[in-house]
DNA sequence: CCCTCCGATGGAAACGTTTCCAGCCCATGC
DNA sequence: GCATGGGCTGGAAACGTTTCCATCGGAGGG
């Protein structure tokens, strides 16, 4: 076994080659003896060939640290194989666990991914998609930004590209592939937890979208507590920009505001985060004082004091699911979006409302 | 405007084409009546154009939807672009920042990332290797497994590919550039910080490792402790696998065992939130029971109650600097490793410890 | 007017692979 | 002994791009 230094490996004819750019097929043939099509064979396992020379195009290959080129093959095969993934932010539990979906599901099937984040800016993601159609990768799963207008995405598509959409689907795109979390009925059962608690002034912290596209939710808070028979006070409804900084703002300003507020239902776990540290701030003690519960769960909702109370959206799933979809149906089939169920993790952040005036009928037991 | 569908684009001979795969130089060459190499040099930016060819063959590119194909560059100029990277775990915080870091730069260098992860198995990490190797590309980061010999990684040096080590170097190939956190001074920080509150019997919560890569930690625990003239107590040095379960049996196991700990320092935010947790679940008050710190600044620790006080180790940063040193030193010189500062941050978690019998002459202030 | 030079352009080779096709050798069957 | 056939093998074309080189036309200087 060789030791490591790169120099020292100078062979018949590939001394000039070895110093730019690896072995090729030929360099292979050529120490092997044998004709290139003979090591493409080995190589790609297809076609007969001799258990002799199997060997000896082995052994020349070893010797050379040879690896067939993907490029080579890619040009070849019209095809790079490869998917591309874009979504807001890598550093965000949720996407994260979206990202070890698909690379669970595209390690299964052989594939590579290609990995980009566009953190919410339009431009970044066409930028992006750009790149990524360049590539010919086999396709491309996107959590596209929610302000974008989908342009870049039907170019893409127009020159070639699969695309699929993984937890949002873009207002004007419904002709694409998505695969989302359930959120509405994630939400409702949410929704009817804490009004079964008891709860009647409920504040919803949502994220701020252009478009209706976030909307899911804050339209299924609405309905379910019209089913429930809960007015909803507009006032208790506010929407912050997804930053650590509006949201804080927003749940700051809520609970000030109103300090008559039993429950909070954050729409995501950034502003769950910010619901909980205002609340801290405020001196209000969780749940005697007020109740919080977010979407989505994260690392820290366990390890919170009390433990938070969540709606569990399947991150990895939905990135699994959206890869399986995007290698296995061809052609791709728009149909409509795929749901994955939410699941509510009931810890410790929700209780009776503080005065249990209005809580009279059915809630307020123990 | 066209809209959607993707029939309906009968151009002169591609009708064919445009049924099977993209559109290519030749098709925009003769639907802009000129030659490929003029259709080439429009869209590499090199050579002169005449300003009217330019925008004709821009137009017919527009029409037909046709992006360059990275393959067929890529072979010709013998390199893909783009960039590797090979981590233990997407969805851990601190791996979300460096590949962040890595995506940064990257994109500033106009460079795409291809991203896997190993999940700690050296098999499955050589074969990503591997995979990566036939890619051809600009060149690898790993973050790698703790337990693999770097057979891989030699290989893959051997066959052409250029690559740094983030994070971690491993043990056998100091020959390779690394871009790491500097741990040593960042546990020495820590541990003259609790022993200046007057801590002397701290515990210390290691993560296991087979050779002697992880123990950096560890001997910068034992030495900062002897500089201090505080003696070691082999006991309280407790050392678990990367993995949630083996993490809270160990730290279950020692301040079980140890009720007369007065601090835990946590190698690792897996250790951290294992100790945490034992705490509570031991009603142990922090810090006024125990003190509890961590290396590593997560999310949850601004968020736990109370606050955890960390040494912050700057993730992005790293990733960007070996995303940095890959793409712009070449030939990639090994030197030493290049370390980057860590940062104690000192949130809630520690105070003086509960019997200040041991903690007489320096500390105890307040 | 002719020579030169320069800008614009097209043809063709090369990059590393897969695969079709043809050729070779040997064994088998007549 | 020769034809047939099958298992192996090598040559060559093709994939889509960049780039070298040659060509061509026109402008400018002698």
């Amino acid at each position: 076994m060789e030791t490591f230094p790169r120099q020292g490996c100078s062979w018949k004819n590939r001394t000039v080659t070895s110093e730019r750019g690896s072995a090729t097929i030929k360099d292979v043939a050529a120490a092997a003896g044998v004709g290139i099509a003979t090591v493409s064979r080995v190589f790609s396992g297809t076609g007969a060939v001799s258990e002799r020379t199997r060997e000896r195009v082995l052994a020349a290959a070893r010797e050379l640290d040879y690896r067939p080129s993907a490029l080579g093959r890619g040009l070849r095969l019209r095809r790079s194989g490869g998917i591309g993934l874009v979504v807001p932010d890598v550093t965000d539990p949720f996407c994260a666990g979206l990202i070890d979906g698909v690379l669970a599901c595209a390690r299964s099937l052989g594939e590579h991914l290609v990995l980009d984040a566009a953190h919410g800016d339009p431009a970044r993601e066409a930028e992006i998609v750009d790149r990524l159609v360049e590539q010919r990768l086999a396709g491309v799963i996107a959590l596209p930004a929610a302000s974008g207008s989908g342009a870049a995405w039907r170019a893409a598509v127009r020159s070639g590209a699969r695309v699929v959409f993984a937890d949002r689907a873009l207002p004007g795109l419904h002709e694409l592939p998505a695969v989302l979390a359930d959120d509405r009925s994630g939400v409702r059962t949410l929704v009817e937890y804490l009004v079964g608690l008891g709860h009647r002034r409920i504040a919803f912290l949502g994220a701020a979208a252009p478009g209706a596209a976030a909307g899911v939710r804050e339209r299924a808070f609405r309905d379910t507590l019209a089913e429930l028979g809960v007015a909803a006070d507009e006032d208790l409804i506010v929407s912050a920009r997804p930053a650590r900084d509006s949201a804080y703002a927003a749940a700051a300003g809520l609970l000030q505001r109103r300090t008559d507020v039993t429950a909070v239902l954050a729409a995501g776990h950034l502003l769950g985060e910010a619901a909980v540290l205002v609340a801290r701030e405020l001196d209000l003690r969780v749940p005697a004082d007020v109740s919080i519960a977010m979407v989505d769960d994260v690392p820290w909702a366990e390890l919170c004091d009390p433990p938070l109370t969540v709606v569990a959206r399947p991150a990895r799933d939905i990135g699994y699911r959206a890869c399986e979809m995007l290698l296995r149906d061809r052609p791709l089939r728009a149909a409509r979006p795929v749901l994955l169920p939410t699941e509510l993790v009931i810890r410790g952040s929700c209780g009776p409302p503080r005065s249990p005036r209005t809580a009279s009928s059915r809630a307020a037991g123990r």
